[in-house]
DNA sequence: GTCTATACTAGGATAGAC
DNA sequence: GTCTATCCTAGTATAGAC
């Protein structure tokens, strides 16, 4: 794949490692693919990221965190707005981050790694910021806080689980229709 | 990782590999790596796979397919059984098959793949398979094919959901409860 | 900060003996 | 059917010039 436009900056390199990463996961990547994305030579990459691919792997979840707090973290502890508004920008976010369900999650990917290997980069993390925020979101708005995890957590299992079922049996409906139910579980009194 | 014991046959071989892909992945396991883990040399491997990793890849995933077949699909139809009891079986197999929320799902492995390579073994339809299944068990108990379809849908959603954000964030419950849920989900009259 | 060139290791695959 | 030996490519990483 050759580079859209070659990047000028560590900000649009680890742009391009994320559509990498959440594609192939850490051992599905190489810096050989890295350097074709972005036309820049195995040398440049090193110079960015010194440790080399572990060292992409680090930047790109701490990307993806970073975009997750922008989206929807903050957005879902926004007290000014209405809390099935916030519920509604949240699940637009996930829309667009998983194009409509036909991108696959990085944090799935990442924790795919041989036998007995730890993930590189600790994506699990993005996944407790998001479930964090939507149970507090739901607390501030009178749920008891039991109940709040119990549907901030199956809210993340059914977009998850939605996005890898539409994925493995090419019916992208599966994943829309699970952002409709995940609105309405939610919203419930 | 050495071998509990040397396989003397193909299908010990291919037990051994889905220990290894499930974890993986297809780009995360190398044949030293079965190589390793099988005890066996490279050439021994290529004398029961000629195809080299392609064919270890679609070994195992036919290998899971009669695995689901049997344990999963194939009790679903038994009409001699209550309908509640055969959910139960395959709820039973599921967390068997799955460790308890611990360990991954070939499917999902296997679906990460690099940009624009398609899955090796094509395990997607081990989903299909499931969802068809547990699709034609409820029709056949008096619930309409749209309905039992967005059940049985729903029902793997929770699992391969549940997995995964048990396993990314370190939190076991999660896949157990999951479980329960679907259970009440697809009993519900 | 980017390049070319290079070193070295790991990975996929085959040859040919036993 | 399994082994040792080997081949070749791809992959990680570094050196040093510009």
């Amino acid at each position: 794949m050759s580079p859209a436009s070659t990047p000028s900056n560590r900000d649009e390199i680890v742009a391009q490692l994320f559509r990498l990463f959440r594609c192939g996961g850490y051992e599905g990547v190489s810096v050989g693919d890295v350097s074709k994305a972005t036309g820049l030579g195995k040398s440049s990459l090193y110079h960015y990221f010194p440790g080399g691919k572990a060292d992409m792997a680090t930047a790109v979840v701490s990307f993806a965190r970073d975009w997750i707090k922008a989206h929807i973290v903050d957005p879902l502890g926004d007290a000014g707005v209405p809390l099935d508004a916030r519920i509604d920008a949240m699940l637009t976010a996930a829309r667009d981050l998983y194009d409509g369900g036909t991108s696959p999650c990085l944090v799935a990917s990442m924790l795919v790694t041989p036998d007995g290997t730890t993930p590189e980069g600790n994506a699990g993390v993005i996944l407790s910021d998001w479930i964090e925020a939507l149970s507090k979101a739901l607390q501030a708005n009178g749920v008891d806080a039991a109940e709040a995890d119990a549907r901030a957590i199956a809210a993340l299992v059914r977009i998850e689980g939605s996005l890898l079922v539409a994925r493995a049996t090419g019916n992208l409906a599966v994943f829309e229709t699970a952002l409709e139910e995940t609105r309405n579980a939610l919203i419930e009194k």
